[in-house]
DNA sequence: GACAAAACAGGACAACCGGTCTGTTTATAA
DNA sequence: TTATAAACAGACCGGTTGTCCTGTTTTGTC
């Protein structure tokens, strides 16, 4: 043979989870055949099945290592370097939008994505994915929590704020990738604001507003 | 041969699609072969090719006429029935909620299920699947202005309410089904009830509660 | 009853899929 | 240097998939 070969394990297997991460997001995993990610990652198929000796294998890497590394950067640390929870998830619905209006396509939430294909497919698929959610509910419940102890949220339920923040963002991105347009995003986003807005500053009035809707509720 | 043979073209291909659709709720698309529809549906090769001549012309047919019935049924008629539109939406995300708790899983909703899957491969499934959220979403706006009519509703916008509903429902079940837990939608309707509270019957009190938290608003 | 079209049966097939296998090259450590 | 394992190459295979094709039977129509 002529030609040099230097391995490079780390590189090769960091090179198929991109292919793969990228493939999985665009046909999802049973519409990504592994003779197309390896012709795209430029791998021989004894390389492949050295690093990820099955697809389920493979899909599990994704979703531990990218799936999850992509809602800790879209998600938890924007949400986390906010001054408050409400900032940060209203910070995220708009860069999101921001960002899909700018390359005008939409292909949705990479674990949402995952999720409805292979939850029911696998427990392992299943388990690993819900660990991602989990993970992504904590901490915005973290967060509220956090603001809490700051004199904030009065009457706020972390937990099920969480919820409902991963929820509306999940199903906004839900309809924007099927009618390919981020409306539905900041539609869901403003209708979100206009029934609890946003405490940007704690001035006496806002503050006074939250007081007075938990004191009516309890009546 | 002895065997008798009954044409019966309607229900032949009431029972394809039968099988398809739960199938395709099961398996999804792709996890679903048609040798495992014709054995399930007891069909041959040739009827199931006379009725749906690919794959692809029968996931059409399982979008249109039943994923879109799925939605009428579970969705639309209880809406347009109840009192309110947030009346309707409470009972619609209750109803789920215990039916799902009552089977013992969540096998997610059909609508989203297809969406995720389909949305991206070909453009054709994205705009049946796009048509279905939308009547969907036109159904609770329609709702929200029937409720402005009767007096009812003052600041809403219809179609934002009607995405941010679809989209918290659609998220809450993504969760649910990962989770193979229905709490995700009690939480989120919880939550959603907590900051809007539904108006169950006018009351003076609970009139003056939503124009108390509008009037605040525009100050 | 003749006849055409619809309804259905069932085999055939080429393409593809995921996984395995054997062999070669490169790195590592003694 | 030598042995040893990891890293990689590439062919191979059994099974499956969706589709097509050729017949046969039933149904409706004149």
């Amino acid at each position: 043979m002529r030609t040099k070969r230097t391995n490079d394990p780390e590189g090769m297997r960091r090179r198929v989870l991109d292919v793969a991460e990228d493939s999985f997001q665009a046909r999802g995993y049973h519409g990504s055949s592994l003779g197309d990610l390896m012709a795209a990652a430029g791998v021989t198929g004894g390389a492949l099945h050295h690093h990820f000796p099955t697809k389920k294998a493979l899909a599990l890497a994704v979703i531990e290592e990218r799936v999850a590394a992509a809602v800790q950067e879209t998600w938890i640390e924007p949400v986390l370097a906010a001054s408050t929870a409400r900032e940060g998830v209203r910070a995220v619905f708009m860069a999101v939008a921001a960002e899909l209006e700018q390359q005008g396509y939409v292909r949705g939430c990479p674990l949402n994505n995952l999720a409805h294909e292979l939850s029911l497919a696998d427990d392992e698929f299943r388990l690993a994915l819900a660990s991602v959610f989990a993970d992504w509910r904590r901490a915005i419940a973290d967060k509220i929590r956090a603001d809490q102890m700051s004199g904030g949220e009065g009457g706020t339920d972390p937990d099920r704020f969480a919820a409902l923040t991963v929820a509306v963002y999940s199903g906004a991105m839900s309809m924007a990738k099927t009618a390919q347009d981020a409306g539905a995003l900041r539609d869901c986003l403003r209708e979100l604001e206009s029934i609890q807005p946003s405490p940007g500053r704690l001035t006496g009035k806002r503050r006074r507003r939250v007081l007075l809707r938990s004191t009516i509720l309890e009546s």
